[in-house]
RNA sequence: GCGAGAGUGGCGGAAUUGGUAGACGCGCUGGAUUUAGGUUCCAGUGGGGCAACCCGUGAGAGUUCGAGUCUCUCCUUUCGCACCA
């Protein structure tokens, strides 16, 4: 008879733990019986477990190996806790370094990326992860990128996505537009060449149309970590305050015709008003560059600033410069005349690239205006028990009240600032308005490894969407990359094509979406994977939101906030009911090596396969498991791998050994204290593990607890069928309690322990709170808070009882013998303490 | 600079609600078994002391019967953002 696949295991189990010999088979098991495929049952409860999914490096490094094990073990967790879990797995397929292999070996982006995903899929498989591999999605597949080029003619509609100038880095020499990251020391990181910065139309996603509602989501989800909630508030940056016009002298006003001659500020602060001392604009600044226009040393400042601008790292240490331009603005309350400035820590791209300056109350403001001796004027009171020099010191706090500022005094901030906002609205000085840190999506990349952006130009008609019809643009992939623009370019069969419109000649768009875009959706797809007519279907209102998604924190904010915002832009085109893609989310630490971060480039690498080759997949899924929490970083350890191999031998000799005598199907029965212990023991750890895995996530001190109970069993002498019993309903708890984590030793000592189903398709045990009862418990005693004895009393003992024993022990005795006793403190079931 | 974390044995880490500091594992020491060991088993393992005890969670103060845990000041460190008006 076959053991449920496992051939060669019928009787004598083998007393030595190979698990070259087991993986394999249990693997094929699993395939066999489409144990991790799930059609959507509607009497069923969902359970969505998924991890973010990887670009098809090549090779399986150990963070992947990590971050899949434990969304492997979330999955099997609550697999037997009777939920319907499904776990997929795909492909992040488009991106840069596909096209860097192409250049560097010849060889097309799409075959290296699909010879990849073929290894790392083998690679995933001697994991044993668990995935329903039917729902695969490949990004770079015309069936799955179709649905966002849909999706884009659907944004187009709704003015969701817009067309603009914006900067690239510009490499003169291969002729390219270059990534951030392709930028080394401001040259080209191929030719050497010093990059330019140049303008080119890209497009755009209106993402700042949902800032708000993606800021107040976040007060909604408490199954995010906090940290990961703060920094997305920080970048979608929200502040509210007022923007002011400020009348401008002589005819400078005409170059600011957008605000009717006005010079523009946005501020949070407009209970300052009245201590602003001089006003500072951008250098990109209209008013800026036509004071420069008769005035070179103005111009060559100007000149500077933008290539501070440009040059990020320089920005940090940037000390605070600027000039005047001899221009005067008038103060709207007070009339007074306020110069204006150009300064270099004014930011052209937010707010109005203008600002007034209140350097009583501003820190920057202060340092600016303590160089370059401008008036500091204290408008905001010091509270009574502080004392600013303010002429040395910003004073920044909102907790007083308002001075020298005319009608608005003795106001504390919310008044101040209602007063003067209302002031100036009444004659149309100011406006109300919330500035966001974010900014709208470029989505443009200047790459053939892309999706297409489906868009067509029209001389006549102007950029004019792909019809549904002609969905999708499919991408060709046998090109060759030269590494010299995008390929596409030189593809006249390809560019040239007919306004969909008006049927004249028209070129298509050669850019395509930043990889963004397909990591934006794709946990959706997963449910509606093979869906031909739709981007989604209702499977996808099924399984969604993800009950649980684990990926790295290097995610944070890009990735997951852009899926955040794609989960609301397909619930408003009616295709999910969700506003928020994932409920949970866990964010892994790194694997380290002696200290430093794992990676190539470090040279300090641990490669998964040969671990598994050496030691099996269940160690090194113990080992990752074992060695810290989920959430911190790992440290690697080659003990460590050794450590979590000889556990798991352990666990084979000691159910190989129980099996010996011959399993038993009888109930535990106790009798004796040594088989209450050990009873107690099997569902105290139940509890515990139950809890650090369900709750807690700590499947590191899960195993911890799983540990102590081999030890416990190792002790436990067996010399009965009771016994046998007994530690039969251990060894069992142990299997099953270890399957989430190391699923193929698992499934193999379940069948050795005498069962007939698969370990993978079992209930997570249950406590049986009766075994868990003590008859006497020990209670620490303390005098003055130092430990002394430690007694123990019958588990009904009242307090007076409970104190008369740890009164009366010898050792307590001694320390209380010739002193008052002023009062003791009993915590029931634990300590007591005597203050003496 | 701002924001969020973290500092515990030789090492990775436990201590979940203010209640026995160091679970579990690694490493190390001694012993047993073995022709041999990347084997297995037993005992020990924070520091000091023969012991009773004393001291110990980055530093210093505080609250408390009791603090790794709470409060304040400081130091170190990791991550994120970075002149955001």
């Amino acid at each position: 008879m076959l053991l449920n696949g496992l051939g060669g295991y019928p009787s004598a189990m083998k007393t030595q733990y190979h698990p070259a010999d087991i993986e394999p088979q249990v693997q094929a098991w699993w395939d066999e019986n489409g144990t991790f495929e799930v059609d959507e049952e509607a009497d069923k409860t969902p359970y969505y477990c998924l991890t973010m999914f990887p670009y098809p490096s090549g090779w399986l490094h150990m963070g992947h190996a990590r971050v899949l094990t434990i969304s492997d073990a979330v999955a099997r967790y609550q697999r037997m806790l009777g939920k319907h879990v499904l776990q997929p797995m795909g492909w992040d397929a488009f991106g840069m370094p596909a096209e860097n292999a192409a250049i560097k070996h010849g060889v097309p982006p799409a075959q290296w990326t699909y010879s990849n995903i073929e290894h790392m899929r083998g690679q995933m498989k001697l994991l044993g992860l668990g995935y329903d591999w039917r729902r695969e999605v490949t990004t770079c597949r015309p069936e799955y990128y179709r649905w966002e080029q849909w999706f884009f003619t659907k944004l187009f509609e709704k003015d969701l996505v817009y067309r603009k100038n914006s900067v690239v880095n510009w490499d003169p020499v291969d002729n390219t537009v270059l990534a951030t990251e392709q930028v080394i020391d401001g040259r080209g990181w191929r030719s050497g060449a010093l990059v330019e910065r140049r303008e080119i139309p890209q497009w755009f996603m209106r993402i700042t149309a949902y800032a708000d509602e993606l800021l107040s989501s976040l007060d909604d989800m408490p199954g995010w970590p906090e940290s990961v909630k703060t920094m997305q508030r920080n970048w979608i940056g929200r502040s509210e305050g007022i923007e002011i016009d400020f009348d401008v002298e002589g005819d400078y006003g005409d170059l600011l015709p957008e605000h009717d001659g006005k010079l523009r500020v946005f501020t949070t602060r407009p209970d300052t008003l009245f201590g602003v001392t001089y006003m500072a604009v951008a250098a990109e600044h209209p008013l800026a560059e036509k004071a420069a226009e008769n005035h070179p040393e103005l111009a060559a400042f100007l000149g500077e600033c933008k290539q501070m601008a440009s040059a990020e790292a320089a920005i940090e240490t940037a000390e605070k410069k600027g000039m005047p331009l001899g221009i005067d603005v008038i103060h709207p309350l007070t009339g007074e005349a306020v110069p204006l400035w150009v300064a270099n820590f004014v930011l052209m791209s937010y707010g109005t690239g203008a600002v007034m300056a209140v350097p009583a109350h501003d820190a920057r403001d202060h340092e600016f205006a303590k160089k370059y001796r401008l008036p500091i004027h204290q408008v905001i009171d010091c509270l009574p028990d502080e004392e600013v020099d303010i002429q040395e010191t910003p004073y920044l706090s909102k907790a007083s009240l308002t001075i020298n500022s005319g009608r608005f005094d003795g106001l504390d901030f919310n008044a101040a600032f209602d007063a003067i906002a209302d002031a100036l609205q009444a004659d149309g000085r100011a406006t109300r308005r919330v500035n966001y840190r974010l900014r709208d999506w470029g989505v443009s990349r200047q790459r053939y490894w892309g999706t297409p952006i489906p868009i067509i130009y029209c001389e006549e008609c102007g950029a004019v969407p792909v019809p549904e019809s002609d969905l999708p643009v499919v991408l060709p992939e046998d090109v060759v990359v030269s590494g010299t623009g995008s390929p596409l370019k030189d593809m006249p069969e390809w560019v040239n094509c007919t306004c969909p419109a008006c049927g004249k000649p028209a070129k298509r768009e050669t850019d395509t979406f930043d990889t963004f875009f397909e990591s934006s959706w794709y946990f959706a797809r997963y449910a509606s994977h093979d869906c031909d007519d739709a981007m989604l279907d209702e499977r996808a209102k099924y399984w969604l939101p993800v009950d649980q998604y684990i990926g790295g924190i290097e995610h944070a904010i890009l990735h997951l906030l852009y899926a955040r915002f794609f989960q609301k832009l397909m619930r408003d085109e009616g295709l999910t009911d969700a506003d928020e893609p994932f409920t949970n989310l866990l964010t892994q630490g790194m694997v380290l090596n002696e200290g430093r971060k794992m990676s190539k480039s470090e040279g300090n690498t641990v490669d998964p396969q040969a671990l598994i080759d050496e030691y099996g997949a269940d160690t090194v899924r113990l080992f990752m498991m074992f060695t810290a929490p989920p959430e911190q970083a790992l440290e690697w350890s080659d003990e460590g791998v050794a450590g979590g191999f000889r556990f798991l031998r352990r666990l084979w000799r000691a159910v190989a050994e129980h099996v010996e005598r011959g399993v038993s199907s009888a109930a535990p029965v106790v009798a004796t204290a040594v088989q209450k212990d050990l009873r107690r023991k099997t569902h105290e750890i139940i509890a515990k593990v139950s809890d650090d895995i369900g709750r807690r996530y700590t499947f590191n001190t899960a195993i911890a607890g799983v540990m102590e109970l081999l030890n416990a069993i190792s002790a436990f002498e067996v010399t009965s069928d009771a016994d046998q019993a007994i530690r039969q309903e251990a060894l069992d708890a142990i299997v099953l309690m270890l399957q989430p984590i190391v699923p193929h030793v698992s499934h193999v000592l379940w069948h050795e322990l005498g069962h007939a189903g698969a370990v993978v398709d079992q209930r997570w045990p249950e406590v049986d709170k009766a075994a868990l009862v003590r008859d006497e418990l020990q209670f620490v005693v303390q005098v003055n808070g130092k430990l002394r004895a430690r007694v123990t009393v019958p588990a009904d003992a009242d307090k007076a009882l409970i104190e008369s024993t740890a009164m009366g022990d010898a050792n307590v005795q001694q320390f209380i013998a010739d002193k008052d006793v002023r009062r003791v403190i009993v915590v029931p079931g634990k300590l007591v303490n005597i203050v003496v």
